[in-house]
DNA sequence: GTATAAATAAGGCAAATGCCGTATTTTGTA
DNA sequence: TACAAAATACGGCATTTGCCTTATTTATAC
């Protein structure tokens, strides 16, 4: 049974010399079609979503290859994604990773590699170019660098909005939150509509979760 | 210039078994010695310094490879490590990687393989089992599991309304969820009820805290 | 002492939420 | 194949929330 493969790549050129490469081994691979970019490959997988494994670009127009990757692994969960890239700074390994991608191949891999490893990745394998599985170390080596650690604004937020904050983020609603404080729901309200405005945010879950990653509370 | 490797591995036939997969490669691989721990590779270390790479068994007496692989890495950080094992858990993997291993290899890899991958290190690449690298992946995809964690009680979230989770945490509301997941408002509001019910809570603010609380999300 | 900010209190209104019900389709598995 | 679980879809209804406005009292600072 031949591997079904379909590639995302906006550039004509490079996309000819993948498909060529992969037509190098008829005997593996059966070369499905090409997208010119995420949102193009979405249409295609919706009409033909018989495709085992795809070889995706990261920098594509109108939907990259990052955004792309996040879709189809929720709506194509059996499709296995490469991505096949330029790029090898730890940021996009680890967007790619996240949105789903199963290897990452930097482009300049021989015809050889890339087909091993699609076969690989079929077999539930990770493959992934020396450099880019160096790096995947690094990032695991510094699992911080996965938090994005925030440049400490200053919201301002005053004790009593703190205070209050931290009521909410122990689910309490603003009845049970003015009991607890000895104030009026109303004063509760404005609090929290005070708050709202200086995080920026527009409901309880955002803000409970922005001030926790800001070490508000 | 033959790359200089040793090993450490506490059971004689593997060690053996290794030493003559090595000696495959009498052209690209000169064998300096075997230790029969991480204790011992210390010692024979300081003795003999001029080492490339080191082969390193996880589990052994005295001092185990995870142990040994840490401090090496801080007295001879020119020197490669590559765990030889037959240990594929996530925990292990982990934990050598932060020790500071640059390739994770099952003990089953074929010689070929091996010398590749005693290569591949050299090069700066990280060499790693295929399943290996699939579960580094894994982890960096859920970096949460980095932080170990205790008791995990058993909510019985499906994996739809761990989904519908992870989309609240966001806070998105029921219509945002429904869009982003393809499916009605009122589905939405359903799995929301009964990860409610599952969870013991009775708003969004519990649930999703309960859920990281958890590790459920 | 007098601005300024903070905390308090209140009401209206549209939208979102939480909880109850029912019911069909899909999926996994014994 | 038959059964159970999961996922899907819909409606009603009371409550809560988010956002707007206004207004008084209390601290704090200059």
């Amino acid at each position: 049974m031949k591997i079904k493969v379909a590639t995302a790549e906006d550039n004509n050129l490079l996309a000819g010399s993948i498909r060529e490469k992969l037509n190098l081994f008829p005997h593996d691979i059966e070369f499905k079609y090409r997208a010119v970019n995420g949102s193009d490959l979405l249409k295609k997988l919706n009409t033909d979503p018989s495709v085992d494994t795809i070889l995706m670009d990261i920098e594509m127009p109108v939907m990259d290859g990052i955004e792309a990757t996040h879709q189809i692994s929720q709506l194509f969960p059996q499709i296995k994604i490469i991505m096949l890239t330029v790029f090898d700074d730890e940021d996009k390994i680890f967007q790619s990773i996240q949105a789903g991608a199963m290897g990452y191949l930097l482009k300049d891999e021989t015809p050889d590699k890339i087909c091993e490893s699609i076969k690989e990745i079929m077999k539930g394998g990770a493959p992934m170019s020396p450099a880019i599985a160096a790096k995947s170390l690094a990032l695991l080596r510094n699992p911080t660098k996965l938090v994005p650690s925030e440049n400490e604004e200053d919201y301002a937020l005053t004790k009593r909005e703190i205070e209050v904050l931290n009521k909410l983020s122990l689910g309490l609603d603003y009845l049970e939150i003015s009991e607890a404080l000895f104030v009026s729901p109303f004063t509760v309200r404005k609090h929290i509509e005070n708050i709202y405005r200086k995080l920026q945010v527009h409901n309880k879950m955002t803000a409970v979760k922005k001030a926790i990653q800001h070490k508000i509370i």
